[in-house]
RNA sequence: CGCGGGGUGGAGCAGUCUGGUAGCUCGUCGGGCUCAUAACCCGAAGGUCGUAGGUUCGAAUCCUGCCCCCGCAA
C-alpha cells in the first residue's frame, strides 16, 4: 500500500520498521524537526528520521501542518493512507481528509482509557492490570477516533515504563501491519463514552518522590517514571535518581532509610516499605543497590532533604 | 562554544586544596565459628592512581593536551 508515515520517537520507529519490512511503499515520512538535545545541545534527528534515512526514504519535518504549503505537499504524494504514531503534531481536518482511506493512529492504550500523550506511564501509575494497543481511524479530536483493532497486553508486577514501552512498541508494530493487511474486512467501532480518561504529559516536578505516600504508590511511581523524566529525591542535599523499586511489608518513618540488605535499600513510607534496587547519584552511574551502598553510610539517612 | 560532576586493586568511594609509605566499604580466595547464613571472626591475593607530556630531588596530588563516563538543562 502507498503510505505516508508520521511519527517521531522509538515507539513510532518500531512501527515504521515493520511497515517497511511488510513491503509497503512509504512515499513520505513526516517527523518532528531536529531538536537540540543531549550534552552540548547538538541538533539531533528523531529515531524515525534516522531509520527513514537509513532506508533512503523521503523525510519532511514541517513545524506545522496547518498551512497550505504543507497540505499541498501531502496531496501531491497521492498516498492511499497515512499512518500516525506518536508524531507530536496536531493533524487538522484538512490533512485527515487528504489520503483516500484516511489516517490511522497507533495508540498505546485500550481506548477510551488514557487518551493523550503519556498512556504507558499513566497506566502503570494507576496500577492498571492491563493495557494494550488500539489502532484507530483518526478524527479531529484527541484520540477520539473509531477503533479498528485492539491488542491487549497485561502489565507485569515489576513493569517499568521502558519495559512496557518496548513491549507495546513491538505489539504496535505488529498491530499496524496486521490491521493494514485485513483493512477491508474490519469495521470501525465508535469508542464507548464510558471509561474515558486522559493521560497528561509527565513533568519533572511530579517525578519528585513524595515519601508521604504508601509504598505501593511510591514504587509504582519510580517504575512509571523510568526512564523519563526519572523519579528523583534528595540524598543529603544532593539529587538522587531512583530507577527501580518494589515493596515489602514493615513500618518505618516515611523517607527514612532503615536498612541496606542484599535485596536493596529499604525506606519507610506511610504504609509498607519501599525497597530501592537501582539508583544513581548526581554525576554517577546507575548502580544496583548493593554497589551504590558500598562505601556510603546510608542507614538512618532521611531522603528528600 | 549551554551549565556542572567524575575516571584510584573486580565493584563503589576517600585521599588531590596544604606534593613525600596506597586507604575505606564490599566482592574474591584460604581458614575459623554456627543446625544454619548475602551473618560473625582471622588471614591473603589483587592497583604503572584514564592517557600523553610538563614542573619537581620527589606527582594520585600542581600545569597542559587528548580519550571516556555521568548529572542538569533541552
Amino acid at each position: 500500500m502507498k503510505l505516508i508515515f508520521a511519527g517521531t520517537p522509538e515507539f513510532a520507529a518500531a512501527a515504521l520498521d515493520a511497515l517497511i519490512a511488510a513491503g509497503h511503499e512509504i512515499a513520505l515520512v513526516l517527523t518532528q524537526p531536529d531538536r537540540p538535545a543531549g550534552r552540548g545541545m547538538k541538533l539531533k534527528p528523531s529515531p524515525v528520521k534516522q531509520l527513514a534515512l537509513s532506508h533512503g526514504l523521503r523525510v519532511e519535518q514541517p513545524a506545522s501542518l496547518k498551512n497550505e504549503e504543507a497540505q499541498q505537499m501531502l496531496r501531491e504524494i497521492g498516498a492511499e493512507l497515512m499512518v500516525v504514531a506518536a508524531y507530536g503534531l496536531i493533524l487538522p481536518q484538512a490533512v485527515l481528509d487528504i489520503p483516500a482511506l484516511g489516517c490511522l493512529n497507533i495508540h498505546a492504550s485500550l481506548l477510551p482509557r488514557w487518551r493523550g500523550a503519556a498512556p504507558i506511564q499513566r497506566a502503570i501509575l494507576a496500577n492498571d492490570g492491563e493495557t494494550g494497543i488500539t489502532i484507530m481511524q483518526m478524527d479531529a479530536g484527541l484520540d477520539t477516533g473509531a477503533m479498528l483493532s485492539i491488542y491487549p497486553l497485561s502489565i507485569g508486577h515489576e513493569e517499568t515504563a521502558i519495559s512496557l514501552h518496548d513491549k507495546l512498541s513491538a505489539l504496535g508494530a505488529r498491530a499496524i501491519v496486521e490491521t493494514l493487511a485485513t483493512l477491508q474486512g474490519l469495521t470501525a467501532v465508535t469508542q464507548p463514552e464510558e471509561g474515558v480518561s486522559y493521560a497528561q504529559k509527565l513533568n519533572k516536578e511530579e517525578a519528585r518522590v513524595n515519601w508521604q505516600q504508601d509504598a505501593g504508590t511510591i514504587a509504582r511511581a519510580i517504575r512509571a517514571y523510568n526512564p523519563a523524566p526519572g523519579a528523583h529525591t534528595l540524598l543529603q542535599g544532593e539529587p538522587l535518581k531512583l530507577w527501580m523499586a518494589h515493596t515489602m511489608a514493615g513500618t518505618a518513618a516515611p523517607g527514612l532509610i532503615v536498612e541496606v540488605s542484599a535485596d536493596g535499600i529499604i525506606v519507610g513510607s506511610t504504609e509498607g516499605l519501599v525497597v530501592l534496587t537501582t539508583l544513581q547519584a548526581a554525576g554517577g552511574k546507575r548502580l544496583p543497590a548493593r554497589e551504590f551502598a558500598a562505601g556510603r553510610n546510608l542507614v538512618g539517612v532521611q531522603l528528600g532533604v
